[in-house]
DNA sequence: CAGTATCCCAAATGATACTG
DNA sequence: CAGTATCATTTGGGATACTG
């Protein structure tokens, strides 16, 4: 089910829609790195609850960014990767991660998250 | 009162905090064009109340991002313009603003906000 | 003109426990 | 392993009315 964004029509209210989700950005730059297993990304996002990560997970694969493959075996197994969509945001998610990484210099605020590049 | 960035120790986190407020992309992008008076910010966000269109200002000056002049006259007069660390957020929005742009021309959604570039 | 002050509601998130 | 289900709570946001 595609999420409501006929209410929104405005550019960038449309993009920070897609990667303003509590664990989004997260869990995208994550994947920018390759595909990556449901219990990994739990590694990456510790603070989110199981429930919180599938619907943030969810949401990101109804908005076409991620594209989720289970695998018909016991014990089960999916795998997350980016779509080409998902991907297409790798230039939005680094101009936001510079301009963060500068004011979090410019103020002494350690940069002590999973997030590197 | 500087908020709780503390917390947060990503980079695109912080960047997102900065600018994922309900109205506070549409107000930063705005003030790129020049300094306005909160009348005519109102203008470009018609669906904000007073009281949230003046808690989103509030958050953008304790941020650093904007800044409040006021003028000791009456009736009362107050402008708003960008500081240096908002106008540096230029590049994010354009970033964020092109991606959102393409998505909605590729799914033929209207862009029929006070946006434009 | 540029806000404040209350009250209230809905959405988002968290805690915890359980399952194929 | 990869989720669901349920309940509780916090937070955000809207409506409305008022003010220096």
């Amino acid at each position: 089910m595609k999420r409501k964004i006929e209410e929104l029509e405005c550019p960038v209210d449309v993009g920070l829609k897609m990667i303003g989700g509590k664990y989004k950005a997260l869990i995208l730059w994550h994947l920018l790195s390759g595909t990556m297993r449901n219990g990994q990304i739990q590694k990456f996002v510790p603070h989110a609850t199981p429930k919180m990560l599938t619907q943030q997970l969810r949401e990101l694969e109804s908005d076409g960014l991620v594209c989720r493959t289970v695998y018909p075996v016991v014990p089960p197994k999916v795998e997350y990767s980016l779509t080409a969509l998902g991907e297409s945001l790798k230039p939005v998610l680094i101009a936001i991660y510079d301009w963060g990484a500068t004011y979090m210099q410019d103020n002494e605020i350690d940069i002590c998250c999973s997030m590197e590049r």
